[in-house]
RNA sequence: GGAGGGGUUCCCGAGCGGCCAAAGGGAUCAGACUGUAAAUCUGACGUCUACGACUUCGGAGGUUCGAAUCCUCCCCCCUCCA
């Protein structure tokens, strides 16, 4: 399936399964993307403490970055007139963006939503930001980005029936718009909303279907529900998605999460949590979780994950990390966010190596149950 | 030798008769973080047989119903003058 628009072709191949569990190829940018795929959050057009060198090296292939927070600062035009957010960030490989729609969620407080988008008041000074589908598109674009996401009202959790409808009926209404207006290079993900509420998310992805999209997102999950319901409406619904088309879980989550989205048939994945946790001192290992500022840590000259061959845990000691995160030394981040990264990408590597071999159910059991 | 200022809970530092187990930092210990307003935030931080009790504010006495806060003496520290 190749998905051609203006310059940039996206080919989506699913090369085998297990079960729901997909193992696939998605090619953009002139990058074959192995999938499952781990995309780390570049928010501000940087993958906070590391370079674009040292994120090719741990693995990264897709990166991606927030098309609000670049619009309020330093500004579209600006990057635009630049050359681009690949060329102003130094990132060669393919980029994702999110509209903004996350941010109705996240900044709630500052957030006045209606039928035709969403005013903000601005997190840097609060000056009133609008956003609407048109705008977002037209953001996105001048960005020059890859992965172009519709924009779409984020429900927290819980959520009533009627809310999550309205807000779903919303987010189905501008997607169609940001189908027509947008005029970029990327290729365009429709966003499912409905909340965890099956019929109001099979009813979102019809709309989506019918409207016809490169890839088609869950969005308006793992924002307050425990674990195991966001697994249960995952199972209910991803399975239904085109199979044809790749299917991207937004905004998760932790290493079970993926291994249990994957099971659900999700292709794709981003996350805070890996870097964000990086810089917090929580370290995923292959043996469980490493608070690296616990007092535990302060002599331990093992590596983090002995068995892990990144940078990180080729290099240093527990104790090192243990010291700097406690000086609060930006190195800290540095290393722990490579670990983290590493670990996420090693992590979707198994995941496919175990499709391919036809035992990711085995591989998934004995992942999550190393972590418990 | 003379004149001032000061010694507070691990550290810095408020308090200057009751509402003080004593503000606020820091350190320490622990927890949280899921399309990043996050190198952030939250909690604990004298002891205990713990909705109560006990021991603390340089030391020893004293005044008072009541003292970290007032008085006396003592021990240390700092600044200026000689």
């Amino acid at each position: 399936m190749a998905t051609r628009c203006g310059l940039t072709v996206m080919n989506f191949e699913v090369v085998a399964t297990d079960n729901n569990a997909r193992a696939g190829v998605l090619t953009l940018r002139n990058t074959e993307v192995p999938t499952p795929v781990f995309m780390p959050c570049g928010t501000y057009g940087t993958v906070k403490s590391l370079t674009p060198s040292q994120l090719h090296e741990i693995g990264t292939t897709v990166l991606l970055a927030n098309a609000l927070h670049l619009a309020i600062r330093p500004g579209h035009e600006l990057i635009e007139q630049l050359g681009g957010l690949h060329q102003f960030m130094q990132w060669p490989g393919p980029i994702l963006t999110d509209s903004g729609g996350y941010q109705v969620f996240s900044l709630q407080e500052k957030t006045k939503i209606d039928d035709e988008g969403v005013s903000f008041q601005s997190p840097i000074d609060g000056s009133p930001i609008r956003l609407t589908p048109e705008s977002s598109m037209d953001v996105q674009r001048a960005l020059g980005s890859d992965i172009v996401m519709v924009l779409d009202q984020c429900t927290r959790y819980p959520v009533s029936h009627a809310n999550a409808r309205t807000a779903m009926i919303r987010s189905m209404e501008w997607a169609r718009i940001c189908r027509d207006a947008y005029r970029g290079a990327g290729v365009l993900f429709g966003i499912t909303q409905g909340s965890i509420y099956e019929d109001l998310r099979q009813e979102s992805l019809e709309a989506l279907t019918s409207i016809g999209f490169d890839g088609y997102a869950i969005g308006g999950l793992s924002v307050g529900e425990s674990p195991d319901l966001m697994y249960d409406t995952l199972n209910r619904i991803v399975p239904a998605m085109p199979r044809e088309k790749p299917r991207y879980l937004m905004g998760v989550g932790t290493p079970k999460d993926l291994l249990m989205s994957v099971h659900a048939g999700v292709d794709m994945f981003d996350c805070v949590l890996p870097t964000r946790n990086a810089r917090n001192g929580y370290v995923f290992t292959s043996r469980g979780i490493v608070k690296i500022r616990n007092a535990a840590y302060k002599r331990q000259l093992e590596a983090l994950d002995p068995s892990c061959r990144c940078y990180t845990c080729e290099n240093f000691s527990r104790a090192y990390l243990h010291h700097l995160d406690k000086c609060g030394e930006m190195l800290a981040s540095t290393l722990m966010s490579i670990h983290n990264l590493y670990y996420y990408h090693n992590l979707m590597r198994e995941i496919r190596d175990s499709i391919e071999r036809g035992c990711f159910l085995e591989y998934r059991d004995r992942i999550v149950q190393n972590w418990e």
